[in-house]
DNA sequence: GTCATTTTCATACAACGTACGAAACTGGTA
DNA sequence: TACCAGTTTCGTACGTTGTATGAAAATGAC
């Protein structure tokens, strides 16, 4: 098999998706491919460019469903789903994007163009889609980060911190009572509460009921 | 001088904030502590356990004003930007630590100490406080990220994409017109946006008034 | 001064990304 | 068929990285 461009992007996300971005190796790369490492070099102009492609490659598959009509806080909450999904699929890489390709949404992405629309959609200005869009991308992948890499987990069966001075009754001396059992699902749950809190504050900031703060921006 | 571990990490530290994590090397080092590349090994196991300990001793030195009479909102958007003012003073480490150093915040940290107080304060049930407080985490980290690594600029300067069908009028063709210029103070402005925009949430949440939504968590 | 312990250093190795030039393969023309 | 220009593959090699190993030097107790 003839060694294409698209081809090592391929194997490329097979050995991350098996053992993370950091173990990926050229030499490995060319292993998978049956080639010798040099070879590679044809194709691809180094390894940066590798995690580019693939980055891009899995970006590209995003698809979501566009309810044109519904409305904006279940679209977007659809759109966030679907991302969350791809996430998913490619947790290792995708972790790696996050924080390693600061450019890995593109104007003329699926993603960032349902996302600009729903936006608009729900009444923004349309000078402001763009940071209330960069917003909800930053906090969503801020989320999933701290999802995939299991900070999200640890912090939410974190201890609050023992009392210095007792505060009221029903001390609980044991540190992990109920929940530290399960694993998957209350993810999901974390998830949602962000989406929620987020649409809810957006909805405040769109029907102008501010709780005393800062006029709009 | 004596080569200490404190030094090492010291000296680490003012390496990153130089020339970024990634290009810090045992080697360089060692030379920044005019030493022998293996005299680090008696203090210190591997390179891993450099980062993990400048990470801790940045994290160890987060001081926050405790308003301990103020509104929570209040309360809690003071912490936010005096963990942002943290990250700004060393964001080449920082941005590493969010992505590769899951446990970077421990449980008797100041800052979490401070941040699940305040939350239990907000009104959060007890048992819901280390959820909410690893969600603003989260949140916090994500915005924090994309602010140190570029993408939070570059997509709230994204244009939302070409409309493929002619929507309303003011074509506007000309992609950047007003704002491409100014850099640094936006990011200020895109901060307090998304901590008013949950603080906004977690009101609406705790008080009640539930969008349509799913009750409480 | 002697000796045990701790700290420093010199050497060395495996694994990495990739530069360089030679070999092998390819398709088109005669 | 033979030839040849261009593309693709590969062998070898270099510089850099983290660090294992053991020798050398420094240090402190007596």
């Amino acid at each position: 098999m003839p060694l294409t461009e698209a081809g090592i992007y391929a194997a490329a996300l097979r050995l991350i998706d098996e053992d993370g971005v950091e173990a990926l190796t050229m030499r490995k790369l060319a292993t998978e491919l049956d080639a010798n490492p040099m070879s590679l070099y044809h194709h691809v102009p180094n390894k940066e460019a590798v995690l580019r492609g693939v980055t891009r490659m899995v970006g590209a598959q995003f698809r979501t469903v566009t309810l044109e009509d519904a409305p904006w806080q279940e679209r977007i909450r659809l759109l966030a789903m679907d991302f969350r999904t791809l996430a998913h699929r490619h947790p290792e890489l995708m972790a790696y994007s996050f924080s390693h390709q600061p450019d890995f949404i593109q104007p003329d992405d699926p993603f960032w163009t349902a996302l600009t629309a729903i936006v608009a959609a729900a009444g923004v200005p349309r000078s402001e889609v763009s940071e209330i869009a960069a917003l909800m991308v930053a906090v969503v992948i801020g989320v999933l980060a701290a999802e995939l890499n299991g900070s999200l987990h640890q912090w939410s069966t974190l201890k609050p911190p023992g009392p210095d001075d007792a505060e009221d009754g029903d001390g609980d001396a044991n540190p992990d009572s109920a929940d530290t059992a399960s694993e998957g699902p209350d993810q999901d749950h974390m998830f949602r509460l962000v989406m929620d809190t987020l649409i809810t504050g957006l909805e405040s900031r769109l029907t102008g009921d501010r709780g005393g703060r800062d006029a709009g921006l």
